[in-house]
DNA sequence: GTATATTTGCGTATCATATACGCATATAAT
DNA sequence: ATTATATGCGTATATGATACGCAAATATAC
């Protein structure tokens, strides 16, 4: 009785790039859902942490290493997979999309970015963890500096108001934009200039990990 | 190999009454942790939601009714349990204490409110998810009126006041509060006076759900 | 009965922060 | 040289947070 419930866990993994919030998605090799496009995920084996999972079955199913990790919610209606029951430990993560260059094996067929208002057909109950992982992504970046984890290393401040505006659907005034990034501290401007096509070359800017740990300690919250 | 990790549900109820937040615990019947006080929970049934099984649990070792739940966090380190693999997916809840005479049954021996300051040793790792649990009431009480199911239906102001100042363990000035929390209009005010003591007669409120669903919808934020 | 302590209810002054918006500067395209 | 575009810096105004004064209504002490 209490031994037939299995369980797995999935990966909601958000990528960014000039304009263009994408998720990551594997193509299923075997049934159910054979062919359909699904999150990275797979069964948790008995000695291995939550997170060891998620990040072995991101391995495999998809070559993308994570820095970004966060447990997002857990899935557990009855009817939720036609395997039986099986509960889901859903996880939320973040990568520079270029980074990686994807690679399929395992029970994935092909690993793709997909646009997050292009998705294709989910399987099992994949949309409604995908639509949960979009709100946290959206609730989070107003109170915590994670969209930091989406950019490349160094960047143009536009780079940063683009992703903003991107994620949050809605003008933000450029330069009270900066003004309030700025009197956080966080960012550290470098010596170098880059030059977008038109228009005056900006610096670029570093996030400085250590000293959003110092506010965050002194509890300070990063607020937009 | 898929089949062997266990599926378990735990409940942290919180729980207010004049100046003292307390957390329901039971007193384990059976090993391991015989005789320990932990969480109210058990294993989940194949047959029912996560949200059901928690519900079952807490009636059936307290006697305790839910009216507000949410999921916590789930917990699933290797060795968290002595039986072997076990995860469990804990809950958290808030009700009027003064609304249940405990009744414990099943597993448990006996359940009680244990004020959160003065905690028993507890079974397992539910300590921690104690902790966990109690930051998430802090945080949240200042951004979701979920304080209101901690209190009585009518309740004079005051009563609003003594536990927010408990919740945030710092003093809140009276009459900049009860602005604050006016001019969200969430509150209807009652024809009603009680008096308590000494000092003038308040009027008695009831928190207005209705209206403040709408405002939720219209994105407005309930922030303290 | 009168004075005192206590709690409630309502107000206003001040300070901090958010928002709106003006404008000079440095580059690419025409 | 001119125009379009993106950057960088500034200031005025509106909004909201905080500090705090004080009268009214009651219980308690004398």
């Amino acid at each position: 009785m209490k031994n037939t419930i299995q369980l797995t866990v999935d990966a909601v993994v958000f990528g960014y790039e000039s304009g263009n919030i994408s998720v990551l998605l594997v193509k299923r090799k075997y049934e159910p859902y054979k062919n359909a496009w699904a999150l990275p995920g797979g069964f948790v084996l008995e000695n291995e942490n939550l997170e060891q999972a998620v990040e072995r079955e991101l391995s495999e199913e998809t070559g993308v290493k994570i820095n970004y990790l966060e447990q997002l919610y857990t899935f557990g209606d009855v009817a939720r997979d036609p395997r039986g029951r099986v509960v889901s430990i859903a996880y939320f993560g973040l990568v520079k999309p270029n980074a990686f260059k994807l690679h399929a094996s395992t029970d994935a067929q092909k690993a793709e970015w997909f646009n997050i208002a292009q998705l294709p057909k989910l399987a099992f109950d994949h949309k409604k963890i995908v639509q949960i992982a979009i709100e946290r992504l959206q609730g989070k970046i107003t109170y915590e500096p994670i969209g930091f984890e989406l950019l490349d290393k160094r960047f143009p401040f536009s780079d940063l108001e683009k992703l903003y505006t991107t994620l949050l659907g809605r003008e933000i005034d450029r330069r009270n934009f900066k003004k309030k990034i700025t009197s956080l501290k966080v960012l550290d401007e470098l010596d170098e200039k880059v030059s977008k096509g038109r228009g005056r070359p900006g610096s670029l800017f570093s996030f400085n990990q250590k000293r959003y740990f110092q506010l965050k300690k002194a509890g300070i919250i990063f607020e937009i």
